[in-house]
DNA sequence: GCTATTTGTTTACTGGTTGAACTTATTGCT
DNA sequence: AGCAATAAGTTCAACCAGTAAACAAATAGC
């Protein structure tokens, strides 16, 4: 029960039911939009024209289309609309990325380099610098921009703990929201995982409801249920790295024994696999050594890779059991390693789920590679133009 | 996105939002339901009229307050409104209760029985039997009945599995609706724990957000996010009892290794405690065995539930991590044996969530006891009628 | 007994959807 | 070519629900 209905949430409502009718590439009609949504054909027209006015919808020329009767004016999301700016920190690089409102990537960047003991003042002005060349570089509107960090962000968008990052309670909008460098955007934040989860929701999946697993340094991971992300009381779900896997296996740094990253997270499955010198390699070139290593099929690597698959899909089959969810997504640096995890996580989720046989539950790697968060970002705030397109539309 | 919002839609939903703001013992008036909710007094006026028509609300005598202007004429919910019909059938017992809209619960009867080898039929009737007392036990209009089965239920209401029960692709409903015994009443099914979770959270749960254990002959879970249950794409959400403790440990029925039934499960913790002959021994009065050594801090029991204890602690940590809830409650069997469960599953928590030093995660008994499944049930109906008053109301 | 104060109702108005008639643009048949 | 059939989009009066403001009712305090 949250706040009254007024007439005005009326409008709101079928406006983004009416844009959510409307496709970014395949165009559709007033008149079918009207079928769909079960309003009558004089409504849809009012709140197209109010859509088309302010450039969320484009009208194209008729398709042609076979049968007697007026032709339609085609509708379709217009890539002129206002486009989201997502802006990623991470162990070992930055990045910025901006997607239109059809949900192409129009602008995309990554900056390669170690962000670990870098005073997060100079981080955040890189970040800002990053933003503002995304902004220089598309000629679109834009809505807003969303900040991805691999860590707990808390209701008030305050960083918590980025472990990895060696962040502690540190506000890091404050300066992206007064730097000089851009407009008055609304600027948002949100964990690394859960963005990329929204990502893999809005480009590949086909499933409404998915656990995304992300590898980081640790593991983190993603809930989609129904098509919204599970974000929980104080915002920070998703902690998958400390589930049990063995009540007696090795201590994590969590203080715990047995836990997930033990056997998944990146320094578990390097000293495993071998890789000599693990602690001092930067994770990007860490993720690449095995991904060699593997693609030359050596045996402790594979081994390693197959341990950690083992470990995900007891992880995962617990999770699945739980909330009913219909696919495992692998993503962060599993998602170039996920030729390796993918089947022995399919494994273990076919044996542990207790619906397997009637509704077996797929795994595969993310559509987005290392890219989920960024764009999953820039994403983010889209969604939320299609979700209450009022706000960007004349009447408010 | 769902359907388009018609104006009737605004009325039904600003109903819902006027009868949420009446409690059931202390009166409210029609000017705070309009400072609550932002409406008009005039809107608020003809809502609450409607309502009273109804005979959803009552109005009562002005309650004596202070201060100058007119009094206010106090509105509580009417006991004599819509209640719901809960049905239960478990392991060894049968159970029916009525909830009125107030919350409270009218009558409740329980019928002893081992329900395993029987048929299925039979059962029903029995099931029937005990609806139709309660029907005729009270003399509140009844808004509908739910069942409560220990199982998997799909979306159509078909119980899939019921292993305790020995039930497959069954349809529990059909001999309950097409019964001449009870006018045409909306009957609808669902999970035990599902609905002992909806009844903590009617009654007990200050929390919004709790991960509800049911301790059966299994181990089930309901979990409750926001204040809305979580079902699951299928509706077998709720899976608990197979999360793996220890990836090594005794084999499980499911096929797997080192489930949490098997060191929490009903079997398991007889078997620690060397109760003898347990497999012949009926489940309440197994769980009632329990108790009294427990009592007697016989040596075996206590380790037999401080180590179940441990294992329930290592699961919930799991999925507190997972879901980012604020609570864990232990029910069913679990709920005459918490207070040699509690501790362990609490000092689990604590070492084990990751934000429980900020946030710690209070551990109770369920508040209902063994009786949460029927009332819960019946509360679910009563929860319905509170989430969408229109439909028992004049003007559909 | 009068005023201040608060509750609840009445009334004219506003915003948004509906339904039906109407206009426009095309196909297909003669 | 001409005409009916058909479908898309628009216009307009009616309706429905909520709002704002004035008004009636009932109490406390002076």
């Amino acid at each position: 029960m949250d706040g009254p209905v007024r007439q005005r949430s009326l409008w709101q409502h079928n406006l983004a039911l009416v844009l959510g009718e409307v496709g970014p590439a395949a165009p559709t009609s007033r008149a079918r939009i009207a079928q769909a949504t079960g309003l009558t054909r004089a409504t849809v027209s009012a709140l197209v024209d109010v859509l088309v006015r302010a450039r969320l919808v484009d009208e194209v020329g008729p398709a042609p289309r076979g049968g007697a009767g007026r032709p339609a004016t085609g509708l379709v999301l217009s890539p002129a609309g206002p486009a989201g700016l997502g802006l990623e920190i991470n162990v070992d690089y930055l990045a910025a990325a901006v997607v239109d409102l059809t949900g192409a990537v129009r602008h995309l960047e990554v900056r390669r380099a170690d962000q670990r003991d870098r005073p997060p003042a100079e981080v955040l002005a890189d970040v800002a610098e990053l933003a503002d060349r995304a902004c220089s570089a598309v000629a679109v509107p834009l809505a807003g921009a969303r900040l991805a960090v691999p860590g707990l962000i808390d209701a008030r968008g305050m960083v918590r703990l980025a472990p990895n990052l060696g962040w502690r309670d540190l506000d890091a909008l404050g300066p992206l929201t007064t730097a000089p460098h851009w407009p008055g955007l609304p600027v948002g934040i949100d964990n690394e995982a859960n963005l990329a989860a929204l990502g893999e929701l809005a480009t590949a999946a086909r499933e409404r409801s998915f656990l995304y697993v992300s590898g980081e340094v640790g593991v983190g991971a993603g809930i989609v249920l129904d098509g919204a992300l599970l974000r929980g009381t104080h915002g920070w779900s998703g902690e998958i790295g400390h589930i049990t896997i063995a009540a007696d296996g090795p201590t994590c740094r969590c203080g715990a024994r047995g836990c997930l990253e033990q056997y998944a997270g990146q320094e578990a499955i390097l000293r495993a696999a071998g890789v000599p010198a693990a602690e001092t390699l930067p994770a990007d070139l860490a993720v690449r050594r095995l991904v060699e290593l593997a693609g030359a099929a050596d045996p402790a690597t594979v081994g390693a890779l197959a341990a950690a698959g083992t470990a995900l899909g007891i992880a995962a089959a617990g999770v699945v059991n739980l909330l009913d969810l219909d696919a495992v997504v692998l993503g962060g640096s599993f998602a170039p390693l996920a030729g390796w995890l993918c089947g022995q996580v399919e494994r273990e989720l076919a044996t542990r789920v207790l619906t397997a046989a009637w509704s077996p539950v797929p795994v595969r790697a993310c559509g987005l590679g290392t890219r989920a968060a960024v764009v999953g970002a820039a994403g983010a705030v889209v969604r939320e133009v299609h979700a209450a397109p009022a706000t960007w539309v004349d009447g408010g």
